[in-house]
DNA sequence: TTCAAAATAGCACGATCGTTCGTTCCATTT
DNA sequence: AAATGGAACGAACGATCGTGCTATTTTGAA
């Protein structure tokens, strides 16, 4: 419950606006009694941000991998991702305000923050190399570029939609999507055929 | 001297992290000497905001205004813009964490902030604009729409190269423009051979 | 040289921060 | 019935925050 409630308060001040006083005044308990359960702040800080990795996995990853292999399972990926980021609008994705608020900042929170990051891309990535070994992306395709311009997409509509408040967002975010997949489509009649068979 | 001290802070804690008694001890001045100058930490904070914009404006916008309209214009945006957020490694862009501490903080800060930001894409835009009316981009080409995605590209840059220290950032951003334009070019050889003319 | 204005310093205030300590309450186990 | 453990509490700490006030110093023009 107090996980709960601190997840809530990060999505709205940042990891850095997390304060324990705020946190007992949402839980109704006292500052100590919060306090108590972490032992420090940065430790609160790095359970909210495992508490944050769990609830993106469930949300995020773990559907989409049951999706077949290749297109359909990157597209469910990045159609969740964007669902997240989007429907987060009021809440705020501690991923990417983390990364700008602990970019320079050295310690365990900041460590924790890139690791929980860094597995998610690689996750992005192996999805991106598996559309290549289905076939479905030529097999030139750089998939780390791939995931860069991805993640740009992501981190322009968290941007726009929320800082700046323009509809329509979602929708740039999903025909970049397109467009950037679509210059890696295999071209061989042959091959999309194949696909298009199973 | 107090601006340009306040600048270098508020790139490393953030607009949110720059406090007045930091700043008095980095100037060498009392709180309240530092104070007076602003009367109050709101007003800091957009003073912060206003010069860097007037510094952004100095260093990518001005420059490339000179440069012909159109496609050359529009890379040397970009090209001082990728040069701008990435030379900024150890100093961090306000724009962009800026946008993720008040995009839910309502105020005077932000309304400044977004202004700025509104500002600057929409002189991206006219750029982009101006280049399908050179005849270097597709008459079709969706502007916004470049404008997101080169956005996001700055936004991953900013990111990969910020957060997680991964060199190749910026290479990843220039392929990222050339890709995103390529597929906006005219392919009509006689508007090409009429734009090598010139 | 004088004098008003601006800049800076000193001091104190209420608030909030993270943290520590001792205590109380309650459930579980001995 | 006694002992143990965990959870929460209230109070207090030193520090820092932004922000007022009031001197004092510095500055620039008359």
């Amino acid at each position: 419950m107090i996980l709960d409630a601190a997840l809530g308060l990060a999505s709205h001040m940042g990891l850095e606006g997390l304060s324990i006083g705020a946190l007992a005044d949402v839980t109704q308990m006292s500052k100590s009694g919060v306090f108590a359960h972490f032992g420090s702040r940065e430790e609160l800080q790095i359970a909210v941000i495992r508490e944050y990795h769990a609830r993106f996995e469930e949300e995020v990853f773990f559907p989409a991998v049951s999706e077949a292999r290749g297109l359909p399972r990157l597209r469910a990926l990045f159609d969740r991702w964007v669902r997240r980021v989007s429907v987060e609008l009021d809440s705020g994705c501690i991923y990417i305000s983390g990364a700008v608020e602990f970019d320079d900042r050295p310690g365990p929170v900041r460590d924790a923050l890139a690791s929980m990051v860094l597995a998610w891309q690689s996750a992005l990535e192996r999805a991106i190399s598996l559309s290549v070994d289905a076939g479905h992306l030529r097999p030139d395709t750089d998939s780390l570029q791939i995931l860069f311009e991805l993640h740009g997409l992501i981190l322009a509509l968290h941007h726009d939609a929320r800082f700046l408040r323009q509809p329509g967002a979602i929708d740039r975010a999903r025909r970049g999507f397109d467009r950037i997949l679509d210059a890696c489509l295999t071209v061989d009649p042959a091959t999309v055929s194949r696909i298009a068979a199973r």
